[in-house]
DNA sequence: AACATAAATAGATTATCATCTAATTAGATA
DNA sequence: TATCTAATTAGATGATAATCTATTTATGTT
């Protein structure tokens, strides 16, 4: 991770009003004006305060018809907040979502067809995250995606980029910002297999 | 811990001058002229900064002829910064540890001497608790004690020195490292007295 | 006692930021 | 299409804070 975003993470929690927000979320989703409303400030502030922590990859958020709702990334906000405790650190760190090498094998067996193209979207949380962490090493390290190229890449294995693009980002394979989308370093990956 | 405190430290450490200087101190202590031509700062700003992550208690600091130097704190920094991870569950955790200035009382008049010496070590664990942070405030924040000089403390006032420096040890009141006793901030204590 | 050095304080300046109101955008529904 | 609702953007304001120079305090040394 980079200094400054590990400034800005600081920075971001670093707020009363933020601190109350991700309290809140801790125990479940919210929308905005539930959120404005409950610590008695106005939508835009609260925009504003969405904002900065959703900059932090430890908010994401599904929208329900009119209402957007926001929720709480709890692995990304452990991984942001003992950064510091890291600094200087090598960056081979962490392995817990562990599964052996010939059982990964048999996932991908049993998703990913002859042609090389993801079936259907494993359910179970380890073998979606074998698919994926499978599927994501398709793009380059240190390079910035617009989403159409994103969406061109999952094309050619499965149709529902969005569904896919979303598990990424989500699991913490890929970070978004300001509608790019970038490799995180594997050492953020809650799980990888070979390739 | 209290929420201000929390937020006070995000807001310390949420600023590049000041995690470059946590940055340094990883390495070993410094003094304030050395970290200001480090940083390529004025004196006054170092002082200026430190003094905020001072406040924080992940810095403590030692005299050496005219010279102040600096040191980090790495256990209060790892507990610092993992503070928002505990957030919602602490005060569940306290309240189970809480009890009464009347009840402390109480427990004190049964198990301290009229001469303030613990008659014996209660088995009940709040109530050992609160004679063990009643004793361990004998020591000072910030300072390091040998084995030998942590038993002739406890001798003052019981004659297991064995069995209070365990149970300090254990539940937290204490770090030992190396030999070495130190006092935890108090945060970390699972119950504080007024002594 | 006089001097030297490191740190801290005081006060000024400039930049950042939390919050608000008012206006706008985006999506859903009738 | 018109209308409703939730979210966002724009722009203003007041507060906070990072940094500097100049001065003072604290401690050691000659």
């Amino acid at each position: 991770m980079q200094l400054d975003k590990m400034i800005s993470f600081y920075k971001a929690i670093g707020d009363p009003t933020r601190i109350r927000i991700v309290s809140l979320l801790k125990s479940g989703p919210l929308h905005g004006q539930a959120i404005a409303h409950k610590l008695g400030l106005r939508p835009p502030t609260i925009t504003h305060h969405l904002k900065k922590l959703r900059d932090t990859g430890i908010l994401y958020s599904r929208r329900d018809k009119n209402t957007i709702y926001f929720y709480l990334d709890a692995k990304r906000l452990e991984f942001m907040a003992t950064a510091i405790l890291r600094l200087g650190d090598d960056p081979l760190k962490q392995e817990e979502m562990y599964m052996s090498e010939t059982d990964q094998l048999k996932v991908m067996r049993s998703f990913i067809s002859r042609e090389g193209k993801l079936t259907r979207i494993p359910s179970q949380l380890k073998k979606k995250l074998v698919v994926l962490s499978y599927f994501v090493q398709g793009f380059e390290h240190g390079k910035l995606y617009t989403e159409q190229e994103v969406n061109e890449y999952v094309l050619t294995f499965h149709e529902d980029y969005a569904a896919i693009r979303r598990e990424w980002v989500m699991h913490q394979f890929m970070y978004r910002e300001q509608g790019k989308y970038e490799l995180n370093p594997k050492e953020m990956w809650p799980l990888v297999v070979k390739r």
